[in-house]
RNA sequence: GGGCCGUUAGCUCAGCGGUAGAGCAUCCGGCUUUUAACCGGUUGGUCGCAGGUUCGACCCCUGCACGGCCCA
């Protein structure tokens, strides 16, 4: 072997090391083994164009978990492709006239050649793309199968509709109220559209939150919610409207109030509502305002509630009393019954609404030791209590006023209870041409036929090019004029397309099993499935996760997997930051610069002060530090990273910046830091080297100052084993791994067994980081003296010799106060201890003539004498 | 409005009932035919605020303040 560069150089080493693992297809997974599995799974991305720092995290994290689980003996598939449906195709088309195909095929070449410099153990031989039609058939194929098991279905839907384009617009195409092309008012339409029963699974989704257990709570938490179980009683307000009667139903949790309700509140879409606006031009006004208002809860909820009377009565269940229905621009017409009762006396928000309308609110609910005032509101307002004013309910508690109230209603054939969902059916059509076409043919004669099997998939044209009007496959004869699947005749294909959370429901199934053209999945899926570990950003949180937890069940009740839940541990990354500067001139747009074209500057305390561009010496002003984004011109291209440093510093530094979870603060610093330790670590090694082989350690023959190393390098392997394996957290490992360096550097002890502690120690880092920072680690471990490659090594246990200590130093403390330490031999009983400590000189003078009351003890850690 | 998370050295973070630590930055000193430099040392902390529990609280509890994330 030729001598160890002296200098270390990351771009010959990193292609070495990519070759030799391609060479030997090292990260290729068996489809069986003897060995555990373990599915490590990273969020696929969108084939945007180039990866953002965000994709480098997620998958730095990833592969430092498969390398790490493939030292630990386990049989590991990390695979990667590409979510490659979408509106940014559409858009990138319209602007450059190439078809979305063209563009998102040369984006996956891009940037799959940016994941492979970047190092990660990824089986390329699995890779898919959601827009080949290989994989999309079964997307159809499964729905043909919903469709059967009356899970698919279709109903009217609303969506936003562009009077100028003359076409349907996504949510995030719609920019306050207006279509983002036109500008122009976007109308609600309502449209037929295919929905998948999504509720039907409802309570064994929320059920099963339970047993998720790798989960991070919060994330379970917001499924939860989403899912929003709520147990409540169904009940009517009849009414009588000029000889038209009928029932204003609405849902309430808190039957218990009923007797407090003094208005009723409808969504501006409920039938009274439209009946009102009818007749009353002050309501029309108001409905028309609700209607381009927001639906959107979070936004609800921050509104100032706003309503008009309708001048419209229904009947109290109960008393039989008028109640005035109100338009609220608070009520959603699409939850519940587009309708609430109003209970200004127990309800925050009912509350609040009376006092501006001048309603009347009353007491109905009765917590004991609490003054009720109607004056202003109070919290304990909501809380359960007993029933007051509430007639033959009186005294009773929430539960009993609860059954009591439904249980008359029921009688009356006026309510009963029931259980309310928030979740809502699926609406997977889409108006767009880049999806999954779904598979359906209109016949004149027969109606809406299924495309039969041997037919599929119903390919999509990939060289069409969308120009904003409208949706290109509805005038492309080609595609749409077909054979009626059951009676030959003339027919058109179905032009809307599939959600592309459909594509992304399953594609962790197919990783399993490539390349079976002859079905969805195979044995393999159930050899793989469930993931063992799924890591990606919080945002993805509800949808994708709720969508994929359903699609699997579908998949399971169609008897395609004994899995019903794909994810079997989950892992959501922190999203990257980064400073953002700008110039506000007096007049005209606010122009951001990317922080590499930037200078901070520092006064002499090292304090920030501000911040001049580098090509024109002015200053520009801080806006923070935000989410990296295109529209603050803050992005780090990673590409540029890899280019000057090599991947393993930008694998160290996205590790060690932040604690996997949290957000992590870009800094240039930092990355200089990470590029700092590496050749560190090249040449720790590279003079160790220097001086000749070491012998073997002789465990039994070392002095202190040897064994005090040897410890500190075991410790360490203990840390880092614990930090990869259990906590996941990789930036207290590398930190652990630089004190151990540090403490090499500073170890001056050239004897043969100084030599062997030495070369021990760095082969424990080299062992530690390899998932990290596996190019170095690999050319490294070869230096060190073996034959083997590092990818293929076990990962080594701490001996627990080495960590033995022959003696503890134990705090003294007195009141709790440290005041004194002792050293003990290991395995000091209480008595020494204690015997130790009220012998000290320090303990003794700062108890002084106090009796000494008590003694705590916790071993190999203190004593503290109460006096 | 609600839910969740965070607040420890100038910065980014460890520590999660028992000695307040690391990396980066700063400063000082070396080394160097410096130019993607390196080495040694130094400085730096009412652990957001106020109560409570405890022999003992950065750590547990309560309240508050500030910041972040999420809510078709």
């Amino acid at each position: 072997m030729p001598a160890m560069q002296e200098r270390y150089d990351p771009s010959q080493i990193e292609s070495a090391a990519q070759r030799y693992w391609e060479d030997h297809r090292t990260f290729e997974a068996d489809d069986r083994s003897s060995a555990p599995k373990y599915y490590c799974l990273c969020m696929f991305p969108y084939p945007s164009g180039r990866l953002h720092m965000g994709h480098t995290r997620n998958y730095t994290m990833g592969d430092v978990l498969s390398r790490y689980m493939r030292m630990r003996g386990y049989n590991v598939l990390q695979p990667m492709g590409w979510d490659a449906f979408g509106l940014p195709a559409e858009n990138a088309a319209m602007a450059n006239g190439v078809p979305p195909a063209r563009w998102t095929w040369d984006n996956i070449a891009y940037m799959r050649g940016q994941l492979k410099s970047l190092g990660f153990g990824i089986d390329w031989s699995r890779e898919l793309a959601t827009c080949s039609p290989d994989y999309y058939r079964w997307n159809q194929w499964l729905f043909l199968r919903l469709r059967e098991r009356g899970i698919a279905y279709k109903k009217t839907g609303v969506v936003n509709w562009d009077p100028v384009d003359q076409t349907v617009l996504a949510n995030e195409q719609v920019i306050d109220g207006r279509g983002w092309r036109t500008g122009a008012l976007v109308e609600k339409r309502e449209i037929p559209m295919y929905y998948l029963r999504i509720t039907q699974y409802a309570e064994e989704l929320l059920g099963a939150i339970g047993g998720l257990e790798g989960w991070p709570e919060r994330v379970r938490v917001m499924q939860a919610n989403w899912i929003g179980r709520s147990e409540g009683v169904n009940l009517a307000f009849p009414y009588d409207i000029d000889g038209v009667e009928g029932e204003l139903r609405v849902f309430t949790t808190r039957a218990d109030t009923l007797m407090g309700v003094t208005f009723v509140a409808v969504a501006a879409e409920h039938p009274l509502a439209t009946l009102a606006a009818e007749r009353d031009a002050t309501v029309r006004g108001f409905v028309e305002e609700c209607r381009r208002g927001t639906v959107m809860e979070a936004d609800l909820a921050a509104l100032d509630k706003k309503g008009v009377p309708t001048g419209l009565f229904v009947t109290h269940p109960v008393t039989g009393e008028r109640v005035e229905v109100w338009v609220g621009n608070y009520v959603l017409m699409a939850y519940g019954e587009g309708a609430v009762m109003g209970v200004p006396g127990h309800d925050e928000r009912d509350f609040a609404f009376a006092k501006k309308y001048g309603l009347p609110i009353v007491q109905v609910i009765d917590v004991a030791g609490q003054e009720y005032s109607t004056g202003a509101w109070q919290p304990w307002y909501a809380d359960y209590g007993r029933c007051v004013n509430s007639g033959r309910y009186d005294g009773l508690d929430y539960q009993g006023a609860v059954d009591a109230i439904a249980a008359d209603l029921e009688a009356k054939g006026l309510g009963r209870k029931q259980v309310n969902w928030r979740l809502r059916d699926w609406g997977i059509s889409r108006q767009r041409y880049w999806g999954c076409p779904i598979p359906l043919v209109h016949c004149g004669s027969c109606g809406e036929v299924p495309v039969p099997d041997d037919q599929l998939p119903v390919v999509l044209p990939d060289d069409l090019v969308p120009d904003g009007s409208g949706n290109p496959l509805a005038k492309n004869t080609s595609f749409l004029q077909c054979a009626c699947p059951a009676c030959g005749g003339p027919a058109r294909r179905e032009t809307d397309t599939m959600d592309t959370f459909v594509d992304s429901s399953w594609y962790f199934f197919r990783f399993a099993c490539p390349g079976n053209d002859q079905a969805m999945v195979d044995e393999r899926a159930a050899y793989w499935l469930p993931v063992d570990q799924y890591i990606g950003g919080i945002e993805h949180a509800i949808l994708h996760l709720l969508y994929a937890r359903f699609w699997t069940r579908a998949m399971r009740d169609c008897g395609l997997t004994t899995v019903s839940e794909p994810f079997q541990n989950l892992f959501t990354q922190g999203m990257v930051l980064n400073d953002v500067f700008f110039r506000r001139p007096e007049s005209g747009r606010i122009t951001y610069f990317n922080p590499a074209d930037v200078e901070t500057q520092f006064d002499d305390k090292g304090q920030r002060i501000g911040a001049i561009l580098r090509s024109d010496g002015l200053p520009v002003e801080s806006g923070g530090v935000v989410t990296m984004s295109k529209s603050k011109n803050n992005g780090v291209d990673p590409q540029a990273l890899v280019g000057r440093y090599g991947a393993d510093t930008a694998r160290l530094f996205m590790l060690f910046a932040a604690p996997p979870e949290q957000t992590l603060e870009w800094s240039d610093e930092g990355v200089e830091g990470a590029f700092r330790f590496m050749k560190r670590l090249w040449k720790a090694v590279h003079s160790h080297l220097a001086t000749g082989p070491a012998p073997a350690v002789d465990a039994a023959g070392l002095d202190d100052g040897q064994r005090e190393l040897r410890r500190l390098a075991h410790q360490t392997l203990a840390k880092v084993t614990d930090d990869l394996g259990r906590r996941r957290t990789f930036n207290t490992a590398i930190a652990a791994v630089m004190e151990l360096l540090n403490a090499i550097s500073r170890f001056e002890d050239a004897s043969p067994q100084g030599r062997a502690v030495v070369q021990e120690a760095l082969e424990l880092i080299v062992v530690m980081l390899s998932p990290i920072v596996p190019h170095a680690t690999h050319a490294l471990w070869q230096e060190l003296g073996h034959s083997t490659a590092l990818v293929d090594e076990r990962w080594p246990e701490a001996d627990p010799a080495a960590l033995k200590q022959d003696s503890v130093e134990l705090v003294v403390q007195v009141n709790g106060k440290l005041r004194s330490r002792l050293s003990l031999p290991t395995g000091a009983d209480e008595a020494a201890a204690r015997e130790a400590a009220l012998a000290d000189e320090n303990v003794r003078r700062f108890v002084g003539d106090r009796p000494v009351r008590k003694v705590i003890y916790v071993p190999g850690k203190l004593v503290n004498v109460v006096a």
